[in-house]
DNA sequence: ACCGGCATGTTTACAGTGAAAACATACTAT
DNA sequence: ATAGTATGTTTTCACTGTAAACATGCCGGT
C-alpha cells in the first residue's frame, strides 16, 4: 500500500544491472508522490528522487521538461483521483443534497489524507499552469462532477434556482477552505467544541444550507433553527 | 506607494559610505515584501534581498535567524493587517449580518489585492509556526474578530444559535476558500455568469445565508428563494 | 545477421541558493 | 578613552536545477 510495485519489469530483474532502467518514468513519479507526502512539493529534489531511484542526477529529465513538469504530472493524476472519488459517491436515485453531503465528504476525507498532493493542485508549487492543457483538463473534469450536482439540484428544486455556477462556486469555496484549514492544522490550534468528524460534517450540512431552497413553512427543512 | 522610504536614515544621508547600514532590518523587510510581491515566498531569496539592499549576502543573518525567520515576521505582519482592516469594518450600530457582508468584503479585498502575503500566512512557505508564539498571537487576534462577530450575532438572534466557533469556522472556510480559488486564478479559467463584483457579493450573501437563523413564515428574509 | 538511428542514461559543468565560521568595524555605555 | 557588543564582511560548504556533450543499447529496415 506505501510502495506500489511498478508493474513493468524493473532493472533488477537480470542480473547484468542494465544500463536502461526500464521503467524509469514510473519510478520518478512514485518516489515523488512519497517525497512530497513527507516533505511536500516545495523541498521536491529532483536529484533526491534520481539518488532514491538510483539513477543519475540527470537522467529525470530525459521523462520530464523540468521539475515542474514532473509536478504537474502529479498535479494530474490527483486532479483524476478527485474526479473518481467524487463522481463514485453521487447516486442519482438520492436526493441531491444527499449527494452533495456524500461526495463533499468523500473530497475532504481525500483531501486530509493527502495533504500534500492536496496542496499541490492549488497553489504556486506549480508554476505556468497554462501551459499544461492536460492539466487544466483534468482540473475542469473534476470541477464538472460538482457542477453537474448543482444544475441537477437546482432543476429539481432542492437547491436556489440560479446559476449553477454560482451554487458551484459557493460550495466549491466552502468545502475548499475546509480542507485547506484543517491541513494547514489552523483548526487544530484552536479549542474545537466538536470532534473532527461531527466538525467536518457540520461543515457540510451549513455548506448545504447556504445552497438550499427552503420551502416556505416547512421548519422542519432547516438544519439548526434553534 | 510602491517604495515605502524607511524612515530612519538610510546609508546615504553621509557622503562617507558607512560600514553599517542603519535601518537593514527594515529595510530587507520592505525589499522582500516587493520580492513576494512579484515573485512569490517561493522563490524569495536572502541574497537576492541583500544584493538589492547593497549588503553582504549574509549581512541579513545579523537580523534574522534564517530565511524563515523573516518570513515568519512579515506573515505576523500581514496578519496584523488583517486584524486592522477587519475590525474597522464593524460597527455594533449595524446588525451582525450587515458588519459580516462588510467584514468580509474588506477580508476578501485584502486578500485578493496582496495575493502573495495572503499566501503565505497560510499554506507552507513557512515551516515550524510552533515555535514563532508571536505569530500565533497575531493570528488568534485576527480569528478573533470573526469569533465575536458570530458570538455577537447568535445572541441577538441573527444567526443561528450554536458554538460561536462552529459559526466562525464556516465562514472563514467559505470566505478563504473563495480567497484562495480567486488567488489562484481557478474562477478566472472558468466562464462566469457574473463580474467579479458581482460574485464576490453573492458568495458573501451565501456565506452568510449558510448560518443565518431564519425566523419561521418570514419568506423575505431568505435570499435567492427564487 | 547486420547496422544505423533514436530513446534513454551518464558525466561534466555552471550559476544560484541557505547557512555556518571566522573576521572586521563602529556605535554606545561606562 | 576604551571595552564590549551589535552589526557587517569574507570565505567556505553542501546543496539545488538544468544545459551540453557523451555513452549505451534497443529496435526496425535491409
Amino acid at each position: 500500500m506505501d510502495l506500489p510495485m511498478t508493474s513493468v519489469a524493473s532493472n533488477q530483474n537480470n542480473a547484468t544491472t542494465s544500463y536502461h532502467h526500464g521503467n524509469l518514468r514510473e519510478a520518478l513519479l512514485s518516489a515523488a508522490v512519497d517525497s512530497i507526502r513527507e516533505q511536500g512539493a516545495e523541498n521536491l529534489s529532483l536529484r533526491a528522487l534520481a539518488r532514491v531511484v538510483g539513477v543519475s542526477q540527470t537522467a529525470p529529465y530525459r521523462h520530464f521538461a523540468d521539475k515542474n513538469g514532473l509536478l504537474v504530472e502529479l498535479a494530474r493524476q490527483t486532479f483524476d483521483e478527485l474526479s473518481g472519488i467524487t463522481s463514485d459517491c453521487i447516486d442519482p436515485s438520492l436526493s441531491s443534497a444527499e449527494n452533495l453531503l456524500r461526495a463533499g465528504e468523500a473530497y475532504l476525507r481525500y483531501a486530509i489524507a493527502n495533504p500534500e498532493k492536496y496542496r499541490l493542485i492549488f497553489g504556486s508549487s506549480i508554476t505556468n499552469r497554462e501551459q499544461y492543457p492536460q492539466l487544466r483538463t483534468s482540473a475542469h473534469s473534476a470541477f464538472n462532477v460538482l457542477l453537474q450536482l448543482m444544475a441537477e439540484g437546482a432543476q429539481r428544486g432542492e437547491f436556489l434556482n440560479t446559476e449553477p455556477m454560482i451554487l458551484a462556486n459557493n460550495c466549491w469555496s466552502s468545502i475548499h477552505g475546509f480542507a485547506l484549514l484543517t491541513i494547514d492544522g489552523v483548526f487544530a490550534r484552536k479549542e474545537q467544541p466538536l470532534g473532527f468528524d461531527d466538525m467536518l460534517r457540520t461543515h457540510l450540512q451549513l455548506t448545504l444550507r447556504a445552497i438550499q431552497y427552503i420551502p416556505q413553512n416547512l421548519p422542519g427543512a432547516i438544519p439548526f433553527s434553534d
